[in-house]
DNA sequence: CTGAAAACTTGGGGTGATCGCAAAATTGCA
DNA sequence: TGCAATTTTGCGATCACCCCAAGTTTTCAG
């Protein structure tokens, strides 16, 4: 039952404009394509193109909807007597060892990040995106914890969180567009991940332990 | 010798532009503000503008050039058997001591911070600074430290370093878009400059020490 | 099954940033 | 003073994005 025929018409339509967009960026760049040729090429208007994406940048990030409390779940889904950095680096070195698609390590990935390096104003969405990030983060924490709004901690340590998140974001993206193969850059990132561990303090690896008082 | 009447009059026309749309700005915030009406009030056609702006945002963050390349300066004006860490520490501590307008701390602040708030290009273009502060951090982390390319940790502590830098003003900008006295932040930033200390690793607090090998 | 309300799409008409070009005004210097 | 280099400007165009009013389609009560 549930959703009417409406809804669903909705949903494809969003759908497919998305994927038509992602496929001409893909193809020829974000700023080499025109709103006005996604439409055509979608078959729509531009104003229901506009209907369904506040901007241009959306039909590009349409996909990573999710992508940004994925931290933030993380930390609030934590072991017992775990902290929140840890649970972060676990749940990272996880993906990471599967080689998951969900943190870039897939053929065709590097694609995608040219796409983003060549446009100014995906870069900058991609900023907003890990500033939203740092605020789930950053809100998770302080629920967690019951910190006061006055204290400066769970902005600090969600900086550092993120930071753990940024450096491994970076480094895949980096290192799949210079061609190398996904399994190659999980075992690197591995790696890195442990130098990423040794970089933090006790005090931020031991923040937000699940059970402690 | 030196600069002929052309360079000097090219110098002062860019200042006026800047001036006059900075004014603009502050009074009316950045979107409402036109470049044409820039032009208009410059006095000058919107073509000039864009012969010394590639974009209406660098009209707004032309005062803040030298900025970028603080921390790398820091870092490498290090004192013998300093770290880099603890030189950015120590400067950013004489700044809010100093209640200095070069780290926000100054009457009128917020009104800067506000404009900026309130329009999503120019925190993206804040982004985009930070981004080449990042850069110069590192390559100056590796530089002084003679890492190789392949070494993650002059990218990695460089994203430490700018974690510091980054708490602090936001935390400035906070403060004082909330109305609070320089003064008072000053005193407020000084202890955030401790909890941040307390939360660094030794190893990032001991990287790239002045003398050491 | 039917007609009106609700929701969606479209066309048309802006605004504003930004670029390229070629003409026109300025300035440096022989 | 007059030519050459440099700036400034006007004009036209592109493209993102917005607003509104006029279709169209879907929903749903009766």
């Amino acid at each position: 039952m549930a959703e009417g025929l409406r809804e669903r018409k909705k949903r494809q339509t969003r759908q497919y404009i998305s994927d038509v967009a992602t496929g001409l960026f893909l193809e020829r760049g974000f700023e080499a394509v025109t709103v006005a040729e996604i439409a055509a090429a979608a078959d729509v208007s531009v104003n229901t193109v506009y209907n369904y994406f506040p901007a241009k940048e959306d039909l590009f990030f349409d996909r990573s909807a999710g992508v940004t409390d994925r931290l933030a779940r993380w930390i609030r889904g934590r072991d017992a007597g775990e902290s929140a950095a840890r649970a972060v680096l676990r749940e990272l070195r996880g993906e990471v060892e599967a080689v998951s698609p969900r943190v870039g390590l897939m053929e065709g990935y590097d694609r995608f990040m040219r796409v983003i390096h060549a446009a100014p104003a995906l870069r900058s969405r991609l900023w907003s995106l890990q500033q939203e990030i740092h605020d789930n983060v950053a809100a998770a924490l302080r629920e967690e914890t019951g910190a006061g709004a006055e204290d400066p901690l769970p902005d600090l340590i969600a900086g550092q969180v993120c930071w753990v998140h940024e450096a491994v974001f970076v480094t895949i993206g980096r290192e799949m567009v210079a061609g190398r193969k996904p399994a190659e850059v999980s075992r690197e990132v591995l790696a890195l991940l442990d130098d990423i561990e040794d970089l933090l303090s006790e005090k931020v690896l031991n923040y937000a332990v699940r059970g402690a008082l």
